[in-house]
Parts: structure tokens; C-alpha cells; sequence
DNA sequence: GGAATATAGTTTCAGCTGAAACTATTTGCA
DNA sequence: TGCAAATAGTTTCAGCTGAAACTATATTCC
């Protein structure tokens, strides 16, 4: 906290409670990684005409050809009303081909048409350039530091979700 | 990659580049940064009937009284408009005060009311609380180790946001 | 077999969001 | 002084988003 310039007010100094929003941590980490969506995002949209939703499907089914529309919503974190709307973008510009499961007509069965695939080929190494620059002076040990805090945040949530009356 | 399941279609095994998104950097912060925001702001809307905007706020009044809209967008990371609605909604339920500056009749000079602090005094604890439970597994080396790769993150940001055509 | 329940996916609705246009005020400069 | 450009903040508009309702199909259980 190089900069700060101490508050003027005595509310801020005395009575109340203190918390440097630049030092919390949900709101650092919401900052950081909103920007770097926005960046992806935003070189997504100018050079193929795809939102990041649309990106993620590609993304698992480039891996995953075959997968339902709940699949895709599971290996995203996206709820089934983004995917379902993904979908429909992505079929109206002949990127993805829609079959019907043969033993369970309710399923989908998704795949990247030859379009498809030319996008996702040219997106992919785009994407691995984008990580790269980005952990682009993070030495080998702190890259695999990042690898674990992550794991450790996201499981950490599991039990944070209805820990609501505990203070 | 212990549970990945071989793809079944031999386009994901051959020709075409690959890429997980469970091990994307980016869309690893995305997943957990949004979780973390939702849980937070699920809490808030519940207990407070305000929305993670309008937190950030009180937040940044609570310690920088008199601020500016305009200082507030830049100290919350939140565009003008965001901040203008936010300090909409804030008004509108007495919780925040606003006059005009003096010197420039264009700048605003806002502080919470009594109401407003009220809230603030009750919200800030319980942030405090979130954020120590999320780090709870966290060792001390840990903590330090996540301060120090969010802040490099942050600060490679800067020169990747033009780097369109480099790959 | 057939009613009740569950599941896959879509549509509707109402609220949120950012970009761009707009108003009001101030600053720069001839 | 007074006009052009800049700045603070608000409003408008058009698109995105999630919750809930809905359709269609499949499963369970009597």
C-alpha cells in the first residue's frame, strides 16, 4: 500500500470497522480475472465473431465431439440456458451439427462441423499463446504455485457456501 | 488429469490442436472468481438487499469518505455508469449521502449516512469472515505466495491487452 | 399398460450491463 | 471576454443473463 492516502474523515479512522477492498481478496481476484476475460473476449469478438460462452463450447467440444448440451454445461460451469443459447448461435452459423441421441431422443448429440473446427484450430493456439503471456515471467515453481492455490480455492468453496449465519 | 476420459472421436486424438479447459488459466480464475463472487453476493442481497456494486461502494465510503463518483469507479474497478446506478439505488434508500463539491460544481461529494455506516459496520466483519474462511486451509507461506501471483498477474495484464496479432 | 415423476432442452420474462449519446459545468486559450 | 475542448455524471438503447415456466421424452412404480 504504497499510495494510499490516509482517509480524511474521522469516521474512517476511529469507530468503524476498516477493510481495503484493494487488499481483499474475492474483489482482487474478481478484478484480475474479469480483465483477462475481457481481453480474450475481446480478441474473440474482432477476429471470429464469438462470445466467450460460444468459445468454451467449442473449446469442449473440439475435445469432446459427441457430448450432449448437458455435457457441455457440465465441463463449462455454464447453466443450461447459456449452453442452450450458445447452441443456437453456434448451429445458425453451421459451427456446431445437432443429432439426436438414438436411445434417448430427449439428448443431444454435439459436434464441431468442418467450420467448426477450422475455428477451433486456429482459436486453440491463440488461447495457449494468450496463457503463455500471461505467466510469461512466472518462474516454473511459481506456476506450479498457482496450479495448487487454485485447486485449493475451488475446493475450498465447497464449504463455504452455507456458512451463512456464522458470522 | 486423473478422471479425463480418452475422446472418442478420432478428430480430438489426431489432426487438431488440443486444449483443457479445466487446466486454462484463464477459465480456472473465471470458474473460481465467479463461484466466489456468488456465493458473496448471495449473502449480501439476502442480509442487506444490496448487490455486490453497491457493497463495493459502501465499502470504499466507509473508508474514503467525500470521494467522487468518479473516485469511486476508479477505486472499485466499476465503469461511471455501474457506479452512477449503484449510487442511484444507494440514495434512493437513504444509505449514502450526496452533496456537491464546492470548487467544481460538476463533482459530487459522497459519504455514507448514519444508515449507511450502520451497514457498513456489519458487512465489513462478515467480508472479513468470508475471506479468512476461504483461506482457512491456507499455511501463512500459502497466503503470501497467492498475494504475490495475483499482484504478477495484475501487473503482466498491462502489456497483454494489446498483443492482438502476435499469435 | 398407464399415471406420476424425472430429465433434456427451450422459451419467456424481468432485471442487469456497457457503449454511446447527452447535459451541465469547468478549463484552456485566442 | 467568449468559444472550443475537456470533464463529471446521467440517460438511452440494445444485448446479455438467470430463474421460472414450459415442451417433449424417458423412467418408475402400481
Amino acid at each position: 500500500m504504497s499510495t494510499a492516502p490516509a482517509a480524511a474523515d474521522p469516521h474512517a479512522t476511529h469507530a468503524h470497522a476498516q477493510l481495503d477492498l484493494e487488499h481483499f481478496l474475492p474483489y482482487r481476484l474478481s478484478v484480475v480475472s474479469n480483465r483477462i476475460s475481457q481481453i480474450i473476449a475481446d480478441t474473440y469478438a474482432r477476429r471470429f465473431g464469438i462470445g466467450i460462452t460460444e468459445w468454451r463450447m467449442i473449446a469442449v467440444l473440439g475435445r469432446e465431439p459427441g457430448l450432449s448440451a448437458n455435457g457441455v454445461a457440465e465441463r463449462t460451469a455454464m447453466d443450461k440456458v447459456a449452453v442452450s443459447r450458445a447452441l443456437a448461435r453456434l448451429m445458425e452459423r453451421a459451427l456446431v451439427q445437432r443429432d439426436t441421441h438414438g436411445d434417448d431422443r430427449r439428448r443431444s448429440v454435439l459436434e464441431l462441423s468442418e467450420a467448426g473446427y477450422r475455428i477451433y484450430d486456429e482459436v486453440v493456439p491463440l488461447a495457449l499463446a494468450r496463457e503463455r503471456a500471461l505467466l510469461a515471467h512466472f518462474s516454473d515453481e511459481e506456476k506450479r504455485q498457482l496450479d495448487t492455490l487454485l485447486d485449493k480455492l475451488a475446493q475450498g468453496l465447497h464449504g463455504l457456501a452455507h456458512g451463512d449465519d456464522a458470522a
